[in-house]
DNA sequence: ACAACGAATGTAACCAGTTACACAGGTTGT
DNA sequence: ACAACCTGTGTAACTGGTTACATTCGTTGT
């Protein structure tokens, strides 16, 4: 019985027997089929038809050195500035013929660090991953391969991997102060997990001793449109006196909102709301949330070029701090 | 001048050299660590750190035949309903030891075709895209390679490729009976972009016919939020006599909520709202938004166990049809 | 004391491409 | 008429791993 009904793929060999060439000139029909003879050229693209050889990828990887993947680590896909980072990261790097692999962590560090393991071995030529906050796990695998790793949503020009990111601590800072020059002195945080997150954790340090009369009371929970409900829940059950909830991301804000007309409390007539992020969502409820815009879009293609300047040229990249402004809308009022 | 400081990486030939042992040695000590000597092991080891030798994950692929890449073709990251599906499927390919290459498409075939090839060309072991329509270039691809490629958000298991998804026309059939049992005989239909896309145009389908005394105006808008308010406007700005309106995706029912909302309309007191995707923003708005529950989670999941089985043990999936489900809340009331 | 076995390691042939170099044959220049 | 050149193609050596098979050496069995 003849063997050659097992193989699963045709490959340069095969084709080339098959035309009757070498294995040169299919390699020449595929890659540069301008050098090859009109004649030849048809023959072998019949055979190729033919048997449906495809090259390997894996073939041709080896020899270019190139995989033309890079990896993104995030928390989760379920949540639109991630999505939106994400958009912008592939659109640019697909100009660059490069193609993007998602992982997702969870916000655990471990799964980071295993994920960053996995896209490693499937050969990414750079990783880009949020914050500065990463398990030695992590660290050891960059500093060992030494490959071009990129951190973003965060700025900070110390850190050892290039940031390319906003002030998180400065995105706060600037919600706060504009609900403060609006009079309000007693504010409601609402923020996601903070362990574990430096971006979350910075933008609660930012919080702090902006003026001594302000109180500011603390609810954590789940980065989730029910998390922001089940935090002004809460907030409500405790009698907190407050007259402005400031949400550290603006999923918790859109939550938070529902969650306060769900009680019939009106905004900002009753309680003043600012988020942080920007999403498209917020400027289209009633009444608009004020929020700090993060240009995440931006900041996908920024690190995008520097990926690809990375890997092109070795040109590591610098830090880069991205603007952050405050979008007032309906959400706030001021008070006496 | 030592030409090896030149030498980008070291690799397994390098390692073996620096150790005075071979190279299955160090493929050993990499792979099986157990038969090699504890000595051996060391002294391979610590040459590895010093070199800070990684093995090429495209030389394993040549060998092992696999990438353990799976690529997914989607037109937009930036929608909640696609999110939580990547989501699903980047979570279940990973436990079968699968990374995920996501590629957009913004909803163009051409686009589609494109980013095919070149998730062919990194070595993507299966493909996953939505929908039947597809270009003839992806038709041919798929044909020619021969690679595992798995069709979702449609049912239809006439298809050349394994369909995994719900019955589109079903599911807008079914807002629309619950429409037509409350009462409702003039409905506004706001739909997404239908050239190039079935899905859309299953939905839109599925609503002609149901009864005689049904009354319909349909707009199109883009697939967004502001794309629902733009359309809310546009069809009151038009006077459209309707009691109801049916969104085919429930980022424009959010949209057109807001629009609704924005316009001083009342929902449901003024008119009614339906959707179809049910993302958790459609529960959390006030009121509810009342919509045709899509299981896009376990779609992915579905969708990963097929492609893992296809591609691991050659199993040709079967088309699998997902029961989709209408949740009432309280966007919509009973007229009379 | 010598065969038999097992553990540890080495040799070299793979995998599927790319590409430097060699070479054959025909054309042009002087 | 002979050198110079150009076009099209083939040969074989690469890329960087894995692995079947061979080999060496020490231990155990009788």
């Amino acid at each position: 019985m003849p063997e050659e009904l097992n193989k699963k793929r045709a490959n340069l060999r095969d084709v080339a027997r098959a035309a009757g060439v070498s294995v040169a000139t299919v390699s020449r029909v595929l890659n540069s089929p301008d050098v090859v003879s009109e004649d030849t050229r048809r023959k072998v693209q019949s055979v190729i038809d033919c048997l449906h050889f495809v090259p390997s990828a894996a073939a041709r990887a080896i020899n270019s050195g190139r995989t033309r993947v890079v990896g993104a680590l995030v928390s989760t896909l379920d949540n639109a500035i991630f999505a939106k980072f994400l958009a912008a990261l592939e659109q640019e790097l697909d100009r660059s013929g490069l193609s993007l692999v998602v992982a997702t962590t969870e916000g655990n560090l471990e799964t980071e660090a295993e994920k960053a393991r996995r896209l490693v071995d499937i050969g990414a030529e750079a990783l880009i991953v949020s914050g500065i906050t990463h398990s030695p796990a992590f660290d050891a695998l960059v500093a060992r391969t030494r490959l071009p790793a990129i951190a973003t949503s965060y700025y900070d020009k110390g850190y050892a991997l290039p940031t390319i990111g906003y002030d998180n601590a400065a995105a706060s800072r600037l919600a706060l102060q504009f609900l403060y020059d609006a009079g309000h002195r007693q504010i409601a945080v609402i923020h996601g997990p903070a362990e574990n997150n430096d971006r979350t954790r910075a933008r609660l340090a930012g919080l702090e001793a902006l003026a001594p009369d302000i109180e500011i009371h603390s609810f954590e929970t789940d980065l989730t449109l029910a998390g922001g409900a089940l935090a002004v829940q809460n907030l409500l059950a405790a009698k907190t006196a407050c007259t402005a909830v400031l949400c550290t991301s603006d999923v918790l804000a859109l939550g938070a909102l529902l969650g306060l007309q769900k009680h019939g409390l009106t905004v900002p007539t009753d309680i003043s709301l600012v988020g942080i992020d920007d999403l498209p969502a917020s400027s289209l409820t009633v009444p608009g949330i004020t929020s700090v815009h993060l240009p995440v879009a931006r900041m996908g293609r920024m690190a995008a070029e520097a990926a690809v300047q990375w890997i092109e040229q070795d040109i590591f990249p610098e830090s880069k701090l991205i603007e952050v402004e405050l979008i007032a809308r309906g959400s706030t009022r001021e008070i006496a």
